[in-house]
DNA sequence: TTAATACATGGAATCGATTCCATTAAACGA
DNA sequence: TCGTTTAATGGAATCGATTCCATGTATTAA
């Protein structure tokens, strides 16, 4: 392979003026360029990458890591990642951890030998981990739809608060009054999902709307678990029945409009039930789903923003406004990531 | 961040001894290892991969291309290269080509500058270009399921004929003899998926059954397509009906089936139809299906393996036998890649 | 005792591109 | 005409790890 001293020399130049003219610096003669360039043509040259990246210290290459890339969601926004990052001239080096923590700490490992600029995490199985080294290299780690842990750590997740919020409001418009609540967490306590259960307390008291607690269902995960719900509400509900049902997930409410139609109640006609994606296999179910949809690839683009405007300090343009993401309950939580 | 400068500085011996300790070489006394280790210990240091890549003029890095990584057959495929390649400390940089030969053109750029020792591809735009590249860096190219145009690239594919011709003869113990045979080509040109159609024509010869013209069907590539073809069947066989049938898809497959059970016929009881998963999508169908599964882990291993052979010029142990290969209909193309 | 190995070690040269520094030539202002 | 910018250029130093070479010491063989 030709290497930037041999051009040099097939043209007649110093290597700095080579290198000069590969990087549209000024002062090259036009009689040079075209040396420089038949030289280049001639022995098929390109720049060695890796010897860009050790002077420059820069690989313009982002590390991003998921659990499955057989799941769709990361698949998109892997795709949503990529696309991006690609505009800027940075390369995707993903890896999968399959729910192993220490394929966690080998992609974690990329930073400290620095084979990537940066990374997005979307997928964390050690927190403690991914903490430390949150701080060793602070702006340079992004949390993706992760839960964060210690707040600490620059992160980018939907806005569960306002998308429940919005997602009421609609049912509210929609003249729906008696309501549902189902959450996979508890109802009381500050656990996951806390932040959709408050959006829902926030939302009756202001609507001054009665909770029937006989209508509050926690610890709710799977399909089986949103059949019971139904068959409960039938049996119990013997004057009234709800007229929306708020679910924590798409499982869930899968489970639940089975069973209702199974009883003969019609799902949007007389109960409306929406559910909420953490996982968008609902877009391939046989049910059509009313769910609060993530916006994956705004959830990506604002990742990617985030960390090139760490990296090379610059605002890098949005593409979307962040109206839109206000719009799709996409926020982002900037925080530093501690002492450096 | 430390470098080994420091290292060999703090420890109080020369970088050669630190080099040495850090790649196990023999010939560093027990007394200086402890110190160097303490040193490494004591400033947190870890080699830098771009320098010793920029050294040993090798980056442990493997590219593979996909057109997209929502379609969970390339999800699945990429899944079980990036498994194999980490056993053997090398690292992914999946590209995605969306159908666009400039992406492409990009993701093989990376041979040029050495961002990658190697390319798996999984799928190919632009012929031309692939082959150049093959050419241009013999042993570093290897296709994977993509059809080997011009027979001169390393290539691993599955054993079309030999897969096609196990299915039929599966068909043939379970006591069919009347076969219709449906292909997305031309039946008597050679053209994509012809040595299926050889397959079949060596098997109606081999066990001296008759074909019925009118019982081959060409071009035929969509579920409606697939429904017409049972009505077809329906209506001119008046007397008797086929009892299996060997379509080139799944989807094909699936029209078919759907057809026949809306006329009454019991599929598998009264007609065997056999799909083909040129993508796996079928096992998520609401049909089951049966269908000729392509070995997808065995055919990324087998890639894989040509791949550091020629990189490593030593044999990977395989863990799956040739045996296994050829049972499951998998076999491999080892064709030099043209003149260095 | 001497020669021949084996064991240990430091450090210069190297991989290939970038950048700073020194130098020269041309253009410019007064 | 002379001093001062501006334009062009070559090349050494640098990024950080590896490896070869030279040198030295300890061990073994004869």
């Amino acid at each position: 392979m030709a290497t930037i001293k041999e051009i040099a020399k097939k043209a007649g130049v110093g290597v700095g003026t080579v290198s000069r003219y590969l990087n549209d610096h000024p002062y090259v003669s036009e009689d040079k360029r075209k040396k420089i360039q038949a030289a280049i043509d001639e022995l098929d040259y390109t720049p060695s990458a890796i010897a860009t990246q050790l002077r420059s210290q820069s690989t313009k290459n982002i590390g991003v890591l998921v659990s499955r890339l057989a799941n769709p969601f990361f698949a998109e926004l892997f795709d949503a990642i990529e696309r991006k990052l690609n505009l800027y001239g940075y390369q995707v080096l993903v890896s999968q951890t399959h729910d192993d923590s220490a394929a966690e700490q080998r992609f974690l490992d990329q930073l400290k030998n620095h084979q990537v600029d940066g990374v997005i995490l979307a997928s964390v199985e050690n927190h403690e981990l991914v903490r430390s080294f949150a701080q060793a290299y602070p702006q340079k780690v992004i949390l993706l739809n992760e839960e964060n842990k210690y707040r600490d750590i620059q992160s980018v997740t939907l806005n569960h608060y306002q998308a429940t919020l919005d997602a009421l409001n609609y049912l509210f418009t929609q003249g729906h009054r008696h309501f549902v609540y189902v959450t996979g967490g508890n109802y009381t306590v500050k656990s996951h999902g806390y932040s959709r259960t408050k959006a829902f307390q926030d939302f009756t008291k202001q609507h001054q709307l009665s909770i029937d607690p006989d209508w509050l269902f926690s610890q709710k995960h799977t399909a089986t678990d949103g059949q019971e719900i139904a068959r409960n509400l039938i049996k119990n509900s013997k004057n009234t029945l709800p007229d929306a049902i708020f679910t924590n997930s798409d499982e869930v409410a899968i489970g639940l409009i089975d069973e209702l139609q199974k009883n003969n109640i019609s799902v949007p006609k007389d109960i409306a039930v929406i559910g909420y994606d953490d996982q968008p296999f609902a877009r391939f179910a046989a049910v059509p789903l009313t769910t609060i949809r993530q916006p994956i690839s705004a959830m990506a683009n604002k990742a990617v923003n985030i960390l090139l405007k760490n990296l090379t300090g610059q605002d890098v343009p949005e593409n979307i406004t962040n109206e839109d993401l206000k719009l799709k309950g996409c926020s982002s939580n900037q925080v530093d990531g501690g002492s450096s």
